[in-house]
DNA sequence: CTGCACCCGTTAGCGTTGCTACATGATCGA
DNA sequence: TCGATCATGTAGCAACGCTAACGGGTGCAG
């Protein structure tokens, strides 16, 4: 008979795409996972991983075993939703996966309020980039995520997760308090074309909207500074240096060497966005938590 | 996070009644059984057997587990089934329930026929009277069971098994050697009202049959023996001390001290039938081994 | 009402499982 | 060719899961 525990192993090295990462993934050695799937595949009397290089991929037979697991999987998520209906919904443990500016800017008053208002229910937070947060999820590993994409480039979403919009957060235009736009109320992009620019490293949507932004206006944009960290980002605009925009949301006390201010038209702007199973679905915790979420970033935005 | 390997054991509590009749089932100890169910309910949160009398009786909870555990098994199944598929279906075991007059009738011959043609497929075979066989196939203790019943009194099968017609099996009159109607190729149940008559313990649809007919035609039905082995019966037949009616499928080779002769009409008739799980349907080798079971009883019928 | 049988739960003890650390062989990139 | 990475074996140790034995509770018969 086959051990269904094991199938955790063979979807994560089936998720992963090697014995090793599934390990680190699992917080395992590489040699435990390698036991396990070992003893599955006598269990099973098939050959379940093909060494591939250095690496491996998996038979036909474990891609069979993978699809149970997931099956397997779903029984369990839909049980504790029962359980937890019984229950009253207010007890158990969550995990949830949160990019960095959302802990500051929604995930921590939401859990403050959530605390208060169902005691029993434990929230562990865990900050996570929006990709690793999505796959936190698919492997169980977090229970619910909240991630960003940018309304232009909406990620797609795996088979099995269910999405809840939380708010949108436009960018603000952010300037040294000595710029000639600092008293302004509201500026276009279009004005700031001749600014020198910081932007992030990564080439997010944001950044590509300035980019082009700029190009189509002048033909040398000044982008002389790049920065990751929006702390960095407002330290080099506070020196007068340059212009930035800031999302709205998780946004740090800024200091009064620099101005805010709001761009008119259409802006860049990033969707909050809560992610779980669809199997949890009717988790009560799982719907509060969503639900708490969503009030905070409303009242945010 | 909830151990799933653990739901047998509630699963088999919620069929059995108690903690005790489980362990017997699964062959543990009651102890065994009552440290995996505590550990459960410690996963789960929620109290999961309820002490009612002397027994115990499952919460709603752990009626919600027990649907978990349901789908887990089938998700097994239907796994195991994809992977025969894959290996062409020729390898593995399989555990076979039958009763006894089936095993020389229908399975000892369909087993022998199977290991040739099939040389990796192993069946592991018990005697098991039919409702244990039953409660075999829906436990998982057993892939397959050959039951019968009889055509005026059908079993009514459990949720998630299908049953499979393997063959009709008539009773004939047997007589002493010496006996009035020795000589006949057939003759009517009728004409044997008056005779001393032997028949099984148990109140099984035959006997009654046979008492009903008896009673009717007349005030003193003289069924002076009564025996539950069919070899005992025979020896009784073969005394010249009583008539019988026998099977005719599984039948021991007979003295010729005895005559067999066919009966007329609407005789009592079993019903030999395979159950097996539905989530099974599709394995190779349950489908093979069945049909060896049909084949076999198709030619002995 | 009292002994008795049955059943459920707990505890101590022991064998097995499953993990880590480490070593080995193989493969790919620089 | 060297170093990095990967998969998979082998000792050793902690944790798990089982059995055996005991205690508490319930229902039944005398």
């Amino acid at each position: 008979m086959i051990d269904l525990t094991r199938l955790v192993f063979l979807r994560a090295v089936h998720r992963r795409g090697s014995v090793a990462a599934a390990a680190r993934e699992l917080g395992y050695t590489s040699s435990a996972v390698s036991q396990q799937i070992g003893k599955l595949q006598r269990e099973a009397g098939v050959r379940l991983l093909e060494p591939v290089g250095r690496g491996v991929v998996l038979t036909d037979a474990a891609l069979v075993l993978v699809d149970a697991a997931v099956s397997v999987e779903a029984a369990r998520d839909v049980a504790l939703g029962r359980l937890e209906e019984l229950a009253g919904g207010l007890t158990g443990t969550l995990s949830l996966a949160c990019f960095p500016s959302a802990i500051r800017g929604v995930a921590a008053p939401a859990l403050g309020a959530l605390a208060k208002a169902a005691p029993g229910l434990r929230v562990r937070l865990r900050e996570l980039a929006p990709e690793l947060g999505l796959d936190a999820v698919t492997s169980g590993y977090a229970d619910v995520a909240v991630v960003h994409d940018w309304v232009d480039d909406r990620t797609t979403l795996a088979a099995g997760l269910v999405a809840v919009h939380l708010a949108d957060d436009p960018v603000d235009l952010v300037v040294p308090a000595t710029h000639r736009l600092a008293g302004r109320r509201t500026v276009a992009l279009a004005e700031t074309v001749d600014d020198v620019w910081v932007t992030d490293v990564s080439d997010s949507i944001c950044t590509r909207w300035i980019l082009d932004m700029l190009r189509a206006a002048t033909e040398q944009p000044r982008v002389d500074f790049r920065a990751e960290e929006y702390a960095s980002q407002v330290a080099l605009v506070s020196a007068g240096l340059c212009v930035a925009v800031l999302p709205r949301l998780g946004r740090p006390a800024l200091p009064d060497t620099v101005r805010v201010i709001p761009l008119q038209g259409s802006v860049p702007t990033r969707r909050f966005i809560a992610v779980h199973r669809a199997a949890t679905s009717r988790r009560p915790a799982i719907r509060r938590l969503v639900e708490a979420l969503g009030e905070q970033a409303a009242r945010a935005a």
